[in-house]
DNA sequence: TGTACATCAGTGAACGCGCGTTCACTGATGTAC
DNA sequence: TGTACATCAGTGAACGCGCGTTCACTGATGTAC
């Protein structure tokens, strides 16, 4: 019998150490939030030295750009999954798109603060990273398509959808809100998103 | 001649190191960002010993709070200031207070990234910082407040034009809607803003 | 106005910590023949 | 199918760094008398 068993593996190589690390900042990053995350932790959590990273990733800002990229295909397909489990239909589809952007902020707070904080002065340091960050960018794009109106400038529609949810989702996990009224998700993001008044 | 100048004062008495380590906070945050703010080197820049500090906050937590709750008052002020500067009534006063708040964002990234993470999990941890937040959500809702139709429950409006403004302000600052299209403040915030058909 | 003294606000040395990185190394893997 | 060998992916020890905090200390301030 071949050992085979992934758990009394003996040997010192790991097998996808690269996934294991991001799965272990993802992890960490929800337990420990993002002061809890560094290079050193992801290896022990991995159950490796912390010199073994080195092999896969340039030095710590590349893990986490790689840990923020993993963010961005998460946060994308959860908005689509989201989409798909609706109607097709371009209201209905817009909803659940703002819905799916606000419950994965709530859902992965830190990873949301990391992912936004590591697009930021890279720019497109990372080549996967700014792929990761295109497709969740499109796929809030494509949703709110059907409500340009005809002659206007593009992007323009697509900044207002966004801002709208990236500041109520910010600003709740800021607790901020919580000064003066509780969030209400659904109800709220719906309201705040019908007072855009976009016309299919 | 009595030895009155501050530049060649001899003793080892501050005279306001309260205050310089706040000025020392902000100027590091300016200059290299959040990363670069510790106490040893706002103590450093205030021209102190590290061990100084101690005697005026509450470890570095208590520093870190001190220049979020400086934070949220200039920000108060400088929205309070651009209202003034146009005519009273409501729409431009609400008009100048959203032009504001995205400047300041602008004008001050780190700082304002500090005062909305220093807010979070502590709440109201500093009695100060806790008063300086609650003034600067004030002047918003006020500006907000000839706009609330009777019977809308309390915070709705505020909510919805502090997300819009909020989210337009950090995206901006993140460099995302640089992707499709550069930031054009002024008309951007005003488009967005009236977007929300508000009702005086 | 002068003196004694408690308090205040600094100094500077030392502590331990976790960090990212480097390095020589070694055992496993996989390819060439 | 077996052997030689280059490459790959780990180990663990060591490095230096900047950090926040503590401590005994000292000089300046300001108050009581």
């Amino acid at each position: 019998m071949p050992q085979e068993s992934s758990i009394d593996r003996v040997s010192h190589h790991h097998g996808n150490l690269r996934e294991a690390l991001i799965g272990a900042g993802l992890t960490l990053l929800a337990r420990d939030g993002i002061a809890g995350l560094s290079l050193r932790k992801c290896a022990a959590l991995a159950g490796v030295s912390h010199a073994a990273p080195a092999h896969h990733f340039d030095g710590v800002a590349g893990l986490l750009d790689a840990i923020a990229a993993r963010g961005f295909t998460m946060f994308a397909d959860a908005m689509e999954e989201e989409a798909a489990r609706g109607p097709d239909e371009p209201r209905a589809r817009l909803e659940a798109i703002c819905l799916a952007y606000f419950d994965f902020a709530k859902a992965h707070p830190d990873l949301f603060d990391l992912m936004f904080r590591q697009v930021w002065p890279l720019g497109g340091k990372s080549e996967e990273l700014g792929v990761a960050g295109a497709r969740a960018y499109g796929v809030l794009a494509a949703a709110c398509e059907p409500f340009v109106p005809p002659g206007t400038a593009p992007g323009v529609i697509e900044t207002q959808v966004w801002s709208l949810i990236h500041g109520y989702a910010v600003l709740a996990l800021v607790g901020k809100l919580g000064r003066n009224r509780p969030v209400a998700p659904v109800g709220d993001v719906l309201a705040l998103l019908r007072r855009l008044d976009l016309q299919a």
